[in-house]
DNA sequence: AAACTATATTATAATTATTCTAAACTATTG
DNA sequence: CAATAGTTTAGAATAATTATAATATAGTTT
C-alpha cells in the first residue's frame, strides 16, 4: 500500500500539482493489490462509496485524462459507448466476454510475441493490442 | 460492380426487405473496388453527396446495425467517441494512425498467426483483433 | 506570511453520438 | 387488393463527454 506522501512525490515529479482531489483519486486507483479496469462512472461511484466524498465529474474526467497523458493509466480499445481505462499499464492484451460485457486481462505470455512484418512507412508503432472476444457457444458473433 | 437485383436477392435471402433506402445504402457501401472503413456520419454524408439523396439518420443507424447483425459489416474496436465499421468482413487487423485518426487495414499475413494458449474456460473465441497504434516519432503515446 | 500568478476545481451549459417513439408508409402475403 | 408485419421518419430523449467561466487552491515571490 502506498502512502499519501508517495503519491504527492509522484504527482509533483510529473508536473501535476498534488491536490486533495487528485490524491483521493490516486488512493482509489492505485492503493490496491490488483490492477483493474474502469469507466469514468465506475470511478466516480467508487470515490463516493469508498471515501464518502464527492468530486465533481469534470474533475474526474480531467484527472483521468491527465493521468493517462502521464502514463499512469491506459485507455483500452473496445468499441463501446463509453471509454474504459486500465490501471495496468504494462504491455498486455484483453479478453472481452460478450455474455457479461466484462473485460479480462490476458497475460502477455498467453500469446506468442506479435511481429509486425511491414509497418506503415514513416510511422512508429506506439502500441499493439489484441482484443479477444469470447462468448458461450450459443451466442451471436459480434 | 453489383447490380440492384443482386442486392435485392441478398437482402431477401437474409430476411431483410429490400427497401429503397437499404438498396441505396448497399450501393454506397458495396458497389466499390475496395473495402473501406466508415462512421455513420461518413455514410450519411456519402449518401447525400454520391446519390444526392437524403435518408433519415435513424434509418442509416438501423440499416448499419441490421447489416452488421447479418454479417455484411464488421464493427471495429477502437476507442473513440464514435463507432467505426468495415466493409471488409474477412479476418484481419488494423493500424490506427494517431496523427490523422485514420484506420488502415493490416493484412492478415502481415502478422504471424496468433495463438491463444489459455482461453477463458467455458467460452469460445469469437474473434481476435489486433490494433496497432502508430504515430510519427514526436507524438505522444496514446 | 501577504501578495501574486498559474493551475485546478466546480456546477452547469453545450455538444455529440446514439437510441427511442409513435405516426406514416410500404413490401409481402393471403 | 386488403390485411399485417416490417420500415422509415422527424424529432425527442438519453448518455457520455467537453467547454465555460467563476471560484478556489498551490506554489512562488516579495
Amino acid at each position: 500500500m502506498l502512502k499519501n506522501s508517495q503519491f504527492i512525490d509522484k504527482l509533483r515529479q510529473s508536473g501535476l500539482r498534488p491536490t486533495k482531489q487528485r490524491l483521493k483519486i490516486c488512493e482509489v486507483l492505485f492503493n490496491r493489490e490488483k490492477t483493474f479496469h474502469f469507466t469514468i462512472n465506475d470511478l466516480a461511484k467508487s470515490i463516493l462509496e469508498k471515501l464518502n466524498e464527492k468530486i465533481s465529474l469534470a474533475t474526474v474526467y480531467n484527472t483521468v485524462h491527465a493521468f493517462k497523458k502521464k502514463g499512469y493509466l491506459k485507455e483500452i480499445s473496445i468499441n463501446s459507448d463509453k471509454s474504459y481505462f486500465d490501471t495496468n499499464i504494462t504491455n498486455h492484451h484483453h479478453f472481452f466476454d460478450e455474455d457479461t460485457n466484462q473485460l479480462i486481462d490476458c497475460d502477455n505470455d498467453n500469446i506468442e510475441n506479435i511481429n509486425i512484418k511491414n509497418n506503415i512507412t514513416g510511422k512508429k508503432v506506439k502500441s499493439v493490442e489484441v482484443l479477444i472476444k469470447v462468448a458461450s457457444d450459443n451466442q451471436n458473433q459480434n
